[in-house]
RNA sequence: GGUGGCGUCGCCAAGUCCGGUAAGGCAACGGCCUGCAAAGCCGUCAUUCGGCGGUUCGAAUCCGCCCGCCACCUCCA
């Protein structure tokens, strides 16, 4: 690990701020998690997937992460879903869970520390309203408990709304329940007879949803921790309100750095079921998208700025993962071959395209998590590279290749896009062991490749075109290579 | 009304904090390679960064004004 950590912006100061972890190398990340209530959507996992950034980052750049990310699985919406399903809250709860986990797994989104829910902390919960009730940061209601924000002093510091200035909203006019503040906000809520609720000392109820990432992350972290990641709605007022309540009931510094990721949109607007552009990963992945592209796109644009999610987009990341993985594929073949001798220029000029990647990369993501900018000079390597493979006879060094590609399995560690299933099929014609690889498909059309390398090495070229079309008619192109074809799905990209 | 952000090549998108004369990907076009392709390579592709002023030897980057777009504003990542 290098001595100086990585810049990362700050929503607290604003600005872009050196990493110093409170016990390094130990970086401790409290992430809010889902709220399991519906198939998680594409707008979702790009905060996942950013989420899983920061933590291979970290983890690259030499620290130990510790990430922890919660599960919502008591709130209104997931009484109210439940309730119209017919189901118990504990069952709707628990198939969007799994729903979230094959999302993660899809994504290649590294698994966290621990997923804390809300319904097993419910004792800590409790006990932390009580200590802000002997404080007098509470008030207690008709068995509603509210958080008195005037008890705070600092409340604002995070997104810097002030009172006066706020709109106000249906929402909060008919959200009163006997708040003395509007801001108010509530720790528990006394729920009537039927609905799921835990006993307390002020009264049966359920807990309110910003107090479930105070308790857990204290009881993950303790009174301080390093860094807090979130969605920008959460901003406001969630994490002001987790800010305002964990600092009165310790006295301590809440969060050292808190990071936010902005939302992404579709086809230039706001995700929505009315505007018919809402899409969930699964569909995506139904559809017949490479997650791996949906996996590029997502980290593809820097996490600050709004990441507008079209089918064009997810062409273009589709055919920008190709290029990455044919030019690992090459690299391997030609490591590999170990063939000629290598030549002083070609390797020259690679070790320098080498020594440029792999500085500029990691100054980009230094330079708070610069996805863009690292994949930009990543594609500069790779065009080196592939230029220096294509000087037949006279290659790079062969401990030089074995180094380019250690570097790239290195920041793949970080990007998890180069890998790709595959399948391989060979057959026996005359003296020679006909090869062809590709993406699963279906072993009856693999054969057609096969039968076409038979027609391309008997010169029926009549023959082999007309299995290339059909081929192309499913979808499938072939690229010829000798008696080695390969084969790939032709982008199907298509989000609906 | 308040807050945050954005407007850079046909499309996507870095660069803006710390001013020095426009990364990268996709697409397109020409060439090499190929039986033909694909992939890859070579070359072409923004005298210009929403507009207008200002500061400066020099501005996409700083300042002012204006135009347009998006998001958030009390339980949506």
């Amino acid at each position: 690990m290098s001595t100086i950590g990585p810049r990362l912006h700050n929503t607290l100061s604003r600005t872009r701020e050196t990493l110093e972890p409170i016990a390094p190398p130990r970086v401790q990340i409290y992430a809010c998690g889902p709220t399991v209530y519906d198939h998680p959507h594409i707008g979702n996992f790009r905060y996942f997937v950013w989420t899983d950034v920061v933590h291979r980052f970290l983890q690259w750049r030499g620290y130990d992460v510790d990430l922890v990310m919660n599960l919502t699985d008591i709130d209104d919406k997931i009484i109210e879903r439940a309730e119209q399903a017919g189901v118990s809250i504990g069952d709707l709860a628990e198939k969007f869970i799994r729903a979230f986990h094959d999302g993660l797994e899809t994504l290649r989104i590294l698994p966290a520390a621990s997923y804390p829910r809300a319904t097993e902390h419910i004792a800590e919960m409790v006990d932390l309203i009580e200590k802000l009730l002997t404080r007098d940061h509470a008030y207690v209601v008709e068995g509603n408990v509210f958080f008195r924000v005037a008890s705070f002093e600092d409340y604002g510091q995070l997104t810097h709304l002030v009172a006066d200035e706020l709109q106000t909203t249906d929402r909060v006019q008919g959200d009163e329940f006997g708040k003395r503040d509007p801001r108010d906000f509530a720790l528990w809520k006394a729920v009537p007879p039927g609905e799921p609720n835990w006993d307390a000392p002020f009264g049966a109820g359920r807990p309110g949803w910003h107090l479930e990432c105070s308790a857990m992350s204290m009881a993950a972290f303790g009174g301080t921790f390093d860094l807090h990641l979130g969605g920008a709605d959460l901003a406001f007022p969630h994490h002001e309100n987790e800010i305002a309540q964990s600092e009165s009931a310790t006295n301590e510094t809440f969060v050292k750095y808190w990071m936010h990721c902005q939302h992404l949109i579709v086809d230039g607007a706001k995700m929505s079921k009315s505007l018919g552009n809402f899409k969930t990963l699964a569909e995506l992945e139904a559809a017949g998208n490479d997650p791996a592209a949906i996996r590029y796109l997502l980290l593809s644009v820097h996490y600050r700025r709004q990441l507008n999610f079209t089918d064009e987009a997810l062409e273009q990341a589709h055919a920008a993962v190709q290029r990455l993985r044919e030019t690992y594929r090459r690299l391997e073949e030609r490591i590999a071959e170990r063939r000629g001798e290598a030549s002083p220029t070609a390797t020259e000029r690679l070790e320098r395209a080498l020594h440029q990647a792999e500085r500029d990369f990691a100054a980009a993501l230094d330079d708070d998590l610069n996805t863009s900018g690292a994949l930009g000079h990543l594609f500069l390597l790779v065009r080196e590279l592939n230029a220096v493979l294509d000087l037949d006879g006279e290659p790079p060094g062969l401990d030089l290749m074995i180094a380019v590609r250690a570097w790239l399995r290195s920041i793949d560690e970080i990007l998890a896009v180069f890998e790709a299933p595959t399948m391989s099929v060979s057959r026996q014609h005359e003296d020679t062991e006909l090869q062809a690889s590709g993406p699963p498909i279906d072993a009856t059309l693999a054969d057609l490749v096969l039968d076409r390398i038979v027609a391309r090495r008997e010169k029926d070229f009549g023959l082999a075109d007309t299995l290339r079309d059909q081929l192309k008619e499913v979808g499938i192109e072939v690229e010829d290579a000798g008696d080695a074809a390969r084969w790939k799905l032709l982008t199907t990209t298509r989000s609906t």
